[in-house]
DNA sequence: CCTGGAAACGTAACCGATAACGATTGCAGT
DNA sequence: ACTGCAATCGTTATCGGTTACGTTTCCAGG
């Protein structure tokens, strides 16, 4: 009698087709020095079982598994597309993806979170790790590759031209004619966020502006955490004509805020933003942006990680992707400007 | 000296502690019989070396594993949604959440990929598995939860009310004065496109009205699909004055091929979707859809298997979530329509 | 018919952790 | 000092596979 409660496991396979496991380990990953009656006699056992190797198992004997391993803290809108990315970027190459999340410090910051995520995965079910946005670096025996890493780190890295991104975009705020520019910051640990910070400063520098300190909110990229700060800038005596927020998740926020207070955008407030999440295309009005395809650095990040695994990989270590200027209708002159 | 290269394992551990393995995992997993002496080493040599258990490991010898895990053969956007909601279930529950995604066959069909997936994990490394949107029936040894289950499925599952959903989009669309109703339909295989299938033709019947087939188009849920019936369904001679897809994707294509061959929302067409995905409310004219929130479909899900594999499940294995709708700016009465 | 060697297959150690079980230690009671 | 029982800790089998290595089978060549 067949136990069916049970999944079958080799020495099922190898009882039914009358050989031993090794025999049928040999089958499965088709290695030499199997005779043919031999291999028809355990492939229908397979069948006959409905066999699966364990992923489990194989893991933990091999040193090569195929499985990748990304870890995240949370799960926002564009960690689907970093998800998605990275799935196109290993379609058929023999990668499997795991996404490992804890859910008991879910939400929450935990110090070191990813080490012990990629620590846990990493002795032996993964062969490398993704790790988006981390809050520290981390290290492994196996190679990882960060998207958006902690500033100063040199390890293997993806992530978009952030200094050039808010340059352009600060720039272009100060080619509409506004001189009292906002800006809400991002956790401050990331280089993304010291980055787009550093392009703020550069693009106001450049034209000669002095930077207002009072002008900057320190934001950690959760949106909410614009709120109080987009308040506080819109409520003041003098409120600046523009703000420029580190991510789509809090310039949204800014808009919303600017509604409640009374702001008209663009008349009485441009905002920007950086990221290009789907959502910024979509408000009224759009929100004018920085553009980073969280998807291309998805895949970028899964091609790297692949590269580094089987040891074949040449590019630089830390890949930087282009951005670009989205211009929607959030931005316009300031109120009263003369047009050229 | 010590390798810094490997990750520390138990032995490793036990060897600096000068103890055996069965009192390194006494203390980890916080058993009695070590004095506190031994503890204090014991931690202490953990803290020198790094070290985190192996996942795989303990998964192997283990049969509870605290990790659950969820199958999905593609990312979406209410992909993201559904994780939100498990994550948050999840939290502080002592339980971990893995998903996994086999890339060789992601986003193109493949006969069982679901079963295939559950079982490479249930043999050992999971407890049980959430499936989200499966192509076929799946079994395992170990609990399972599907969301949006197959037709006719016994096992336990999670789903809006699809039927109940879709009437009321439509006696929405008749409520306003639409007689010519078109329907995209998804993949039909699912119970979810069947039944809301089901109540688009329910909705029709109450009202007295015949159903035309040639109204219909099979799409599968694919917003791609939806763009062929789309144009089809507008390019007739006596094109419908409304049409009801079934999923937001599918209905904002529907909006932008309406725009392309000129139709105006909701002046020459009404359209309504279902789902209420976040890109739904942002577009112009915002799509009137019926709100199945994938969070919480995600969430009652994750609390569901959760309660299985603990042996406490007390409700019923079928779980139906009500559906609201959500009235936008894409439906409005027919043209010529004299308001009452 | 005998030998050699390759092909085919089995045996057993091992990956890292767990737990049943046995062995040792320490201390109270006599 | 000796016994007895806990408390503490080590030994070992085991989870499901993989693989180095040893053994058997089989056929060609002498």
């Amino acid at each position: 009698m067949i136990e069916v409660n049970a999944p079958a496991t080799m020495s099922d396979v190898a009882r039914v087709a009358g050989v031993s496991t090794a025999t049928v380990s040999r089958v499965v990953n088709g290695h030499y020095g199997v005779s043919a009656r031999t291999i028809a006699q355990v492939r229908s056992a397979i069948e006959q079982l409905g066999y699966e190797s364990s992923l489990v198992a194989t893991s933990l004997r091999r040193s090569r598994t195929n499985v990748l391993g990304l870890v995240t803290h949370s799960f926002q809108s564009y960690t689907a597309e970093v998800l998605k990315g990275a799935m196109n970027a290993l379609s058929r190459s023999g990668f499997d993806l795991i996404i490992y999340a804890n859910s008991d410090l879910y939400g929450s910051y935990s110090e070191g979170w990813e080490k012990r995520h990629v620590t846990r995965l990493s002795g032996t079910l993964t062969d490398g790790c993704i790790v988006v946005t981390p809050w520290g670096e981390v290290q492994s025996r196996t190679p990882i590759v960060a998207i958006d890493p902690v500033r100063g780190s040199t390890a293997p890295s993806v992530t978009a031209d952030n200094l050039a991104g808010a340059t352009t975009a600060v720039e272009h705020l100060l080619g509409l004619g506004h001189r009292r520019i906002g800006f809400i910051a991002g956790r401050s640990s990331l280089a993304a966020a010291w980055s787009r910070e550093e392009g703020y400063r550069a693009a106001l520098r450049d034209a000669g502006l002095p930077i207002d300190p009072t002008l900057i909110g320190e934001g950690d990229f959760n949106p909410e955490s614009a709120v109080p700060l987009a308040r506080a800038l819109l409520q003041r005596a003098d409120p600046p004509t523009a703000i420029f927020a580190a991510s789509d998740g809090m310039a949204l926020k800014v808009l919303e805020v600017a509604a409640q207070l009374g702001f008209s955008v663009p008349g009485d407030l441009s905002v920007v933003g950086f990221d290009n999440i789907p959502e910024s295309a979509l408000t009224d009005p759009g929100l004018t942006t920085v553009d980073q395809s969280m998807y291309h650095l998805g895949y970028e990040a899964a091609r790297m990680l692949k590269s580094l695994v089987t040891g074949e990989w040449e590019g630089p270590r830390q890949v930087v992707l282009p951005t670009g200027l989205v211009i929607r209708g959030s931005s316009a002159p300031p109120r009263g400007t003369a047009r050229g």
